[in-house]
DNA sequence: GTATTTTTTGCAAAAAAGTTGCAAATTTAG
DNA sequence: CTAAATTTGCAACTTTTTTGCAAAAAATAC
């Protein structure tokens, strides 16, 4: 049952497990990334300093992640709690899709950043363009 | 000369060459990724209305991209300014780096936006992990 | 389960970021 | 150089994010 994930994932970092924590949790976990505003108004009962400080609080636990989206960020569970993926956003009407896993990409996303010394983390890619609604229309 | 290539940019779409686009243009050339706060306060004789009315309108004319290098997102010169580029970033010391261009990455990821039925237009990729320094250290 | 301690929440108020309308100034075109 | 068109700076405004603190909820100890 998807609140067992969140419930121990609090208590491994020995913060408490509250109704809006988990309510915030659950949003995320049904919908594609959602901008700040979008969490904000689909929690009415939450106040919005409540959504900024469980929002930052998740991020350092590593529980969620930003994505750039453009001029905005969107939100998501990091890849620790779902699949790891990546996005495209359309140009014109902003909707978001995640793109097929590519373990080609993956391996030589490793090997560039060992080319640089670096020990890659994580990572993060956005593609935009016209999704296929858009594509008509223009 | 750099300011050829923006005098040449901005006659093409035929919009005026004013003295606050040259600076703006001028700082974003000399300049690692920068915020719009740093942009901001790098120019005080600039409003700020006209560095966000001229990041806009440089962002129309694909000048000037935003991406994300850590959890702000900065501005830099478009692909088609300076040479196309990804990052890595430091997760400890913040510091940024360019990778190298890697074709088969470029490639792949025009297909995976194919199947989506997607029209890639653009896109960005951020590595992030532990520079050789910050490695060392911990 | 209840009392006590600790943490978290909601509210109000404020700071920060980004936007808009318009008169004055600058740039472009003739 | 002049007239027309575009752009700028300013002030006011909206939106987004942050802060302090009392009340409420959750965790801990009994």
């Amino acid at each position: 049952m998807s609140t067992s994930v969140i419930e121990q994932a609090l208590k491994q970092h020995h913060v408490s497990l509250t109704k809006p924590r988990k309510q915030i949790y659950e949003v995320l976990s049904h919908n594609e990334p959602l901008t700040m505003q979008e969490l904000i108004t689909s929690l009415p009962q939450i106040d919005k300093t409540t959504a900024y400080r469980t929002v930052a609080l998740f991020e350092s636990l590593g529980i969620v992640q930003r994505l750039q989206i453009g001029w905005k960020y969107k939100l998501e569970l990091s890849n620790q709690y779902q699949d790891h993926h990546h996005h495209i956003t359309c140009l014109q009407c902003g909707q978001t899709v995640a793109l097929p896993e590519d373990e080609v990409i993956e391996e030589r996303l490793l090997a560039l950043a060992a080319v640089q010394g670096f020990e890659p983390k994580d990572h993060q890619l956005e593609v935009r363009g016209l999704c296929p609604a858009c594509r008509q229309s223009a």
